[in-house]
DNA sequence: ACCTGAACACCGTTCAAGT
DNA sequence: ACCTGAACACCGTTCAAGT
């Protein structure tokens, strides 16, 4: 049985360390989530066993949102615009919680990124086979090759200039099936 | 004037920076390069003021090894070939310094592609205007991009099959020219 | 059952004291 | 001029003691 002072106690926790980040842009330290939460240290790591996974729990969130978009979007557009317009939603999000993982290192940034896998490939293949079918996207396309691709987008920092769409336009390019 | 002492202090440090991350993989605490090079944790930060300092110097060793290929490539490979060739050895390079950066970040991450930025933009560009001058790349390539592109394949984790070079093969894809 | 918060081992960095 | 290494403030994590 879940205590509701625990249940309430996670859902501080994960406001805190989303309020923090927020508020910073840096990674907070699980004592300053702890000590913002109003919960003990200890408290923290019952909840979420390591930093890893707080930082995960937070990221979760994010992804499974933008996940949730990719229905109504296929709706009403073309397969390439819709992967392009929800790529452009995808990276906008990843910019915004990206700081999060700063202090995490390799293999915990790797299991992130395992754990967060399987539902995101899912919701570009819907896109990806959607295009094949009509003949619009080449067939060898990767969803896999794809998500990493975009890695590449949301890193590109908007500086004076966003690199990111003209990025997005060539990679869409290499997608787009031939017309012979 | 720089005295001996000093001068091999430098490089002990590096030397010491260098062989703790490829026996452990990890990034190595600034206390233990020290300790590991047999100096002082003052002496370390004499001569690298921060430990990003540190990881930058490290960094731009291996980066310059890449960049004085680009030459030699180039004259024995077609423009887009030798962009393959020598992109394939930017990933291994940067696959093999990559976890030292990990405690870092995100801001010292920043400036320190913003200081390798330059000669690797210059390289790259090298073979991308050979390219342009005999029609088999898009006029509209851009260096930076291609760049930030290159990212994505070295961090595509080489696993039971490396992406790398499915990737690449799509993204060469995108610059061809078209036969128009 | 769950919580608190002092404590632990470690981190990057500083600085007084030495040569 | 350059070096050493103890010390500082902080980190992620643990655990005895409380309710």
């Amino acid at each position: 049985m879940v205590r509701s002072d625990a249940r309430e106690n996670r859902e501080k926790i994960l406001a805190a360390a989303r309020d923090l980040f927020l508020e910073s842009g840096e990674a907070p330290s699980t004592n300053q989530v702890a000590q913002r939460a109003g919960v003990g240290a200890g408290t923290l790591y019952r909840h979420f066993p390591t930093r890893e996974a707080l930082v995960l729990a937070v990221y979760q969130d994010e992804v499974d949102r933008i996940i949730a978009d990719v229905p109504e979007i296929l709706a009403r557009e073309t397969p390439l615009e819709a992967l392009r317009l929800w790529t452009l939603e995808l990276v906008a999000g990843m910019r915004r919680k990206h700081g999060l993982g700063d202090a995490l290192g390799a293999s915990a940034h790797q299991s992130i990124a395992e754990q967060t896998y399987g539902p995101v490939i899912a919701a570009i293949d819907t896109m990806l086979d959607a295009g094949k079918s009509d003949g619009t996207i080449r067939a060898d396309a990767e969803a896999g090759d794809y998500l990493q691709f975009t890695g590449a987008l949301w890193r590109a920092a908007p500086g004076p200039e966003d690199r990111a769409p003209r990025m997005l336009a060539l990679l869409l390019d290499a997608l787009r099936a031939d017309p012979a």
